[in-house]
DNA sequence: TTGGTTACTTAGAAGGCTCCCG
DNA sequence: CGGGAGCCTTCTAAGTAACCAA
């Protein structure tokens, strides 16, 4: 078998050292300094989709979403200005928000804290706020009705309907009530992030439940009872057999390897070759036992899901500043097999089993600190209230530390979040003059400052990530823009017409590949090919740079700055601009969401997010396709049928026929938009068929433009954001006027 | 300047759960 | 009323970036 079949090639050792002379004074410093042109920049595999068409309302949508989300954002940065309340003006407009909020008593220091931009200082009185509260509850309550009503089962009496939904909406309303509003209080001080933190620790997993005697592993054909924690690791093993990790050689290989250190001198001593183990009954086993889960009765499905819920409730949550906040991960993470992404070198390694011995637990000093599980101690027990996670261990595998941290509708992501957006739109009132300036810097005669200029280039125009370093040999070959090489770009004089083309093909976060074909400006590749020459395939295309000098000199731009800001920043930007764009508020409420969905698209091909398509697709979009097309003879039935009663109607006016008439008129117009529904849906799905629109919204998308757009949209917010969704966005959705601007 | 450590965000896969349709 | 599609949650890997010490 090949062994390491994809070896990466040698990489030159990531030390950017200064090699070569610094000055280039010589040689291109005489680039003429061309606008850059509204480049329309497509990636190249997926094309042809997005075009799909069907009746769609306007009709500058003949292009790919690609096409679009591109030089929409470049028109928009063309513009920008208009945007811009204040260029460089400084002064901030920090606002010393006196307008609301619980008195300033305590705030001496806090010199930065506290942001409020004018948008969310204003309209903020308390009569405002008041009105705004109430007028969500009135909304919650009719959209409670609504969810309510398909859920009851038919059986139940009227009253228990009555009875559940006012319950439900009680609920609904004390949740509303005890959701903490933190972002009405005044910030702490600079680092501090809790002032009260308790909790119950972790959650550990099941201990390991031996095999029964009947279930045996063979070696080389004969059955070996395995000791204990050789036999937990094989069963890691025989469960993932499905699974195509179990045929790659290093994932074998590494299996095998700390299998080995799991087992009794005998054992390691007998079982030498990993082809010669019968993983076959361990396998069956799991199986079984995966089916006999889904064939759970319905009672036994109940007593476990109370069991969970019980678990959740009691170590789900902590106390945070007197509120009672949900942990994200409150369990440690059990022991398996290492499956990293990709062509990962450690992959198959066993995780193991974390003890109470290995967990750092942080809490207050007054508070009733967790105890640990019966017979064991923690490893450590701090009070550090200037970082937020509860507990941690460090893992094995790759040494790495684990958190266990809030949930993502907590205050303390909360906050974050919002800082991470407040920091983003900063970026808009200076963004104008950085991009000038790298545009001015591509001329340098510094090495390493053209080599920034064009990297923050790359950042800016393309959302590409930053790029770290990595070890190598420890992870996966995955570059970001700091850390190209040469070999992970294409320069093409012209390229399908155009001139300056980039093309990029490169494995990103995650192994996800990144491919695009970009027309640069000319100054821009001329300093590639600089860049590039003398140079190998394998050698650092930025030989001058790392993410470390390049957030340093952000950071000397703008405070806050740095390369992941810029993401964040086009991201949201793109998805105001094609909301703009893409939706009119005549459009019915499929259009208007289709739309959304479709900037939203326009995002994620920006970010690059995609997902492997799900495995039911070609399936399902069959089924849709036929549906339609059922739909369609339907709808053509019925207009026939419309048309006889007319005619009828006419005939004998007979006032009956006209009551049919107008029941024919209804379903035809009925048949009709579910027609249009289905169509849109289609639509929607084959543009997204590789495209995961999720992690944008999540984590690079101002939801207060998304809460703005629904507002003056008249959408329901609840068919843009799901529930955990509301949640975590709680205080845009509380704080949003329609006129928001990011 | 580097190299390790730490803390926190961002990422897609997998599996569970719900709801809808025939 | 059973099965399956798709939405949602959970899980944990893989990034970014700051910090610290030598």
């Amino acid at each position: 078998m090949p062994q390491e079949d994809k070896v990466k090639k040698v990489k030159v050792k990531k030390t950017k050292a200064a090699v070569l002379s610094d000055d280039l004074s010589s040689g291109d410093t005489h680039l003429e300094f061309k606008k850059v042109k509204a480049e329309t920049s497509e990636k190249a595999q997926q094309k042809q989709k997005g075009t799909k068409q069907h009746k769609v309302k306007s009709p500058k949508k003949e292009r790919t979403d690609f096409e679009i989300a591109d030089d929409k954002r470049l028109k928009q940065e063309a513009s920008d200005g208009d945007f811009m309340p204040e260029k460089k003006g400084k002064k901030r407009k920090r606002k010393l928000e006196s307008v609301e909020g619980p008195s300033s008593s305590s705030a001496p220091s806090l010199p930065k804290k506290k942001k409020k931009s004018p948008q969310e200082a204003e309209g903020c009185s308390g009569l405002e706020k008041k009105k705004r509260k109430s007028e969500a509850k009135n909304k919650k309550v009719k959209k409670e009705e609504k969810e309510e009503r398909p859920v009851t089962a038919k059986k139940k009496t009227k009253e228990e309907i009555e009875a559940a939904r006012a319950l439900k909406i009680k609920k609904k309303e004390e949740e509303e009530q005890q959701r903490w509003r933190w972002w009405e209080e005044e910030k702490y001080e600079d680092g501090v992030k809790w002032r009260f933190l308790e909790h119950k620790g972790p959650y550990f997993p099941p201990e390991y439940q031996p095999l029964p005697d009947n279930v045996k592993f063979y070696y080389d054909g004969k059955p070996v009872k395995l000791s204990l924690a050789a036999e937990e690791a094989a069963l890691f093993f025989a469960q993932m057999l499905d699974h195509e990790y179990t045929t790659k050689d290093v994932f074998r290989d590494n299996f095998f390897k700390d299998w080995r250190k799991e087992m009794t001198l005998e054992e390691r001593m007998l079982i030498t070759d990993l082809n010669k183990c019968d993983f076959g009954e361990l396998h069956a086993m799991h199986k079984e036992k995966v089916e006999a889960r889904k064939n759970m009765s319905k009672e036994d499905k109940l007593v476990i899901k109370q069991a969970n819920q019980k678990i959740l409730e009691e170590y789900g949550y902590c106390m945070l500043d007197h509120h009672r906040e949900r942990i994200g991960n409150f369990k440690i993470e059990p022991p398996a097999l290492f499956r990293g992404r990709g062509e990962h070198p450690k992959q198959g390694m066993l995780k193991k089993r974390i003890q109470p011995e290995d967990v750092i637990i942080n809490c207050s000093r007054d508070s009733r600190i967790p105890e640990p599980p019966a017979g064991h101690s923690w490893k450590e027990v701090r009070h550090d209230n200037t970082v937020t996670w509860l507990a941690s261990w460090t893992e094995n595998v790759q040494g790495s530390c684990k958190y266990i941290m809030l949930n993502a509708n907590s205050k303390l992501k909360g906050e974050k979040d919002w800082e991470k957006y407040e920091v983003a739109r900063k970026l808009k009132t200076c963004v104008n003059a950085i991009r000038a300036q790298y545009q001015e810097d591509l001329k340098s005669k510094h090495m390493g400052t053209r080599q920034r200029a064009v990297a923050l280039y790359f950042i800016d125009k393309l959302a590409l990530r930053a790029g770290n370093e990595k070890e190598e040999g420890e992870t996966a070959d995955t570059v970001g823009c700091c850390s190209l090489r040469v070999e992970h770009i294409t320069l093409h004089d012209t390229l399908d017409g155009e001139k300056c083309v980039v093309e990029f093909d490169f494995l990103g976060k995650d192994c996800i590949r990144y491919y695009n074909k970009v027309p640069v400006s000319k100054r821009v590749f001329k300093n590639l090919k600089l860049f590039m020459q003398n140079k190998q395939d394998g050698d650092d295309l930025f030989d001058r740079l790392n993410t470390a000098m390049l957030n340093k000199h952000l950071s000397s731009l703008m405070p806050g700055l740095t390369a992941k800001v810029f993401r964040t920043y086009n991201a949201s930007m793109t998805l105001q601009q094609q909301l703009k764009e893409l939706s009119n508020s005549s459009d019915n409420p499929a259009e208007k969401l289709l739309s959304y969905n479709r900037a939203n698209r326009a995002v994620a091909v920006l970010c690059n997010h995609q997902r492997a398509p799900p495995k039911t697709f070609e399936q399902s979009m069959a089924n849709l396709q036929a549906k339609i097309v059922s739909r369609k003879e339907q709808l053509a039935l019925a207009k026939k049928e419309l048309k006889q009663a007319k005619k009828e109607a006419k005939r004998s006016s007979d006032s009956k026929l006209l009551v049919v008439v107008e029941k024919k008129k209804k379903a035809v117009q009925r048949s009709e938009e579910q027609l249009l529904r289905m169509e849109v849906q289609a639509t929607d799905r084959e543009e997204n068929k590789q495209i995961a629109l999720s992690t944008s919204k999540l984590n690079y998308l101002d939801p207060r433009i998304s809460v703005a757009w629904c507002k003056n949209m008249e959408v329901p917010l609840d068919k843009i954001y799901n529930k955990t969704q509301r949640d975590k966005f709680a205080w845009a959705i509380d704080m949003t006027e329609r006129n928001f601007l990011f």
